[in-house]
DNA sequence: CTGTTAGCGCATTCAG
DNA sequence: CTGAATGCGCTAACAG
């Protein structure tokens, strides 16, 4: 109140317009800054008429905290890290939904990270990532972590959850791909379809045990089981893009032996492999049978046999999971798994004069 | 080196793991902080071999600057908030995935906010948006700001780019959604159409202008031309998803006078019409006529008849405009208006006897 | 229950 | 060209 030392304020650059700050709060509302700032996080030790008081004041002044500051001080930041290949691919797209809603009720704030080229992926997971410094968590979406980005991403203080690849050292959410495919498959091979083609992912992977990779297992140990053998041949890379399948579908129908039904690792390539179907001529499924996996919301549409899975749940969970991540026993490390189950629709049927 | 006054650090609460600071590598680099600090941003007045002693310690240590103490300092931040009703639509993913590419490229993070609850966008624009304070840029995709919210954040520091609505005060990528809608409908009407239904928005629409409404002015002008009057009963709300489209398309076929041919404003609404009009019994085009609005990728698939409209070009613009924006003689507010064209494929026909 | 006092890690005048 | 000092706004002990 007194003017004694009032002229403290040299203001050099001015950055912000305005930004009330607590200590303008707490000087209107007769109380220190400390005091403000536990009334206003809801702390206890605050009588609750003077909580009522500086609650008052900061709403009249529309007072908000400079979350930069208070992350400075506290060391937590209420941001998580959203990792996804793309985020225009209906699959991600769905899972990012269902990450945010969660987040975002928690009151959280999510930082999407498109990882696609080799580029964005090392901003992310590189020594030197300044993403990384400012981020509570990180939910990678298919994003597959070599073993040293584990062993650095653990030993870290981010937290991590991934949806699509399963690790010892994080919570994970993931469906049984190779299970799922081998479903699709057997369904093929009960029509009675020998010849099966795949229109897979990207050629260039350089993990293992990714998602194609398992779907792609399902798919030859279905094979193996009805003592068939797996051609090269009959795979095609489609990229997981509508116009990747369409041109998978057009590469393995045109061979010699071109295949009585195709499998799709995605609706998005069975869409664009049904499109290349039309455009050669031929009828689905009277000439060609075809599965996808997803159920992606225009699967039905097209009567297409597909895996059918809830990529906006697993997104949810994924959220759940890094939510539960910073309960004070820190809770064990728990793998999810999501439900998955073949949708036989209209793009199947026995192959030619069976 | 010196042991002088070494005992200086009482790391209270010891919050990250490690993280070193610039302190250490000034220290290893026997310069100080403000040197470091100099030197790692490439401003003049450094020595070049400091500079490069000071850049090979950092790189040695893998330092990183905490984004949130620089934030503290500067009153930048780098990052933006990406707002959208919902990030699982198709368009609006193209719109992000466009934006993201290249506010990354830029070195900026984006903040994924969806606002499809009356929650979400209070969080975002109220007046004690706590989340605001922490962007640097804000870039709203179909998020329509009201005459007091763009006061507020035009009095903000903020720098905003709109998407989808046109304001005098922020710059915007747009598309003339009228004219589009007309000639969609007018290519209806040219095959002799004179029942056409119109598959729109939400009901809910609290302002006149924003993008349903353009096209919707643009299906009632083209009646108007073609002397027929606006029908209320040959509209239904498809609620912008494939589901709604589908429930709208149900309403309107099953009148006592149905279309002959529907406009749906978007791509995904027509795809719900259309697997409508096959639960229905109803041939495409041979019993009623439909397009789209935006050319998703399966409306091809599809043969849909559509407007034709780059969304991610859409996103990928407003970024750059962001950027731009940052620019020290701050360049005067510009308006992008992005391409349009109509697309005839094979879900359009003149009526059964015409 | 409340105020005082240190920093959190970095950017920035202002002297040298 | 470089260093010392100060403050960004807030939280967290520690005394009262």
């Amino acid at each position: 109140m007194t003017p004694t030392d009032a002229p403290k304020r040299r203001t050099r650059t001015r950055t912000r317009a305005d930004a009330i700050t607590i200590e303008e709060v707490a000087r209107r509302a007769n109380v220190s800054v400390a005091t403000v700032s536990r009334a206003l996080r809801g702390l206890p030790n605050v009588a609750p008429s003077t909580r009522s008081r500086v609650e008052q004041v900061a709403r009249d002044l529309s007072y908000q905290v400079d979350t930069y500051a208070s992350r400075l001080a506290t060391g937590r930041s209420d941001t998580v890290g959203l990792a996804v290949p793309n985020i225009n691919s209906w699959y991600f797209a769905q899972v990012a939904a269902g990450v945010e809603a969660v987040l975002a009720d928690a009151g959280m704030d999510v930082l999407l990270h498109s990882v696609g080229d080799g580029a964005g992926r090392a901003r992310l997971l590189s020594g030197q990532s300044p993403v990384r410094r400012r981020l509570d968590g990180l939910i990678l979406i298919d994003v597959l972590l070599t073993a040293t980005e584990i062993r650095t991403l653990a030993a870290d203080r981010v937290h991590v959850v991934t949806v699509g690849q399963w690790t010892e050292e994080f919570p994970s959410v993931t469906v049984d791909n190779r299970a799922a495919a081998l479903a699709a498959t057997r369904h093929l091979l009960d029509l009675g379809h020998r010849r099966i083609g795949l229109i897979g992912g990207s050629a260039h992977t350089s993990l293992p045990f990714d998602v194609p990779g398992h779907r792609r297992q399902g798919y030859v140990e279905a094979l193996l089981e009805a003592s068939l053998d797996y051609h090269a041949d009959l795979e095609a890379n489609g990229g997981f893009s509508v116009k990747g399948g369409s041109e998978a579908m057009v590469h393995l129908m045109s061979e010699s032996r071109p295949p009585s039904a195709v499998f799709a690792l995605s609706d998005e390539m069975a869409m664009g492999a049904l499109q290349a179907a039309g455009d050669l001529g031929l009828a689905v499924p009277g000439d060609v049978s075809i599965v996808g996996f997803d159920d992606h919301e225009l699967a039905r549409v097209f009567g297409l046999t597909t895996v059918r899975q809830d990529p906006e749940w697993h997104g949810a969970t994924a959220g759940r999971l890094l939510l539960g991540l910073g309960d004070d026993p820190p809770p064990e490390i728990s793998h999810v798994v999501g439900d998955t189950r073949l949708l036989v629709r209209s793009t199947t049927a026995p192959p030619r004069g069976h």
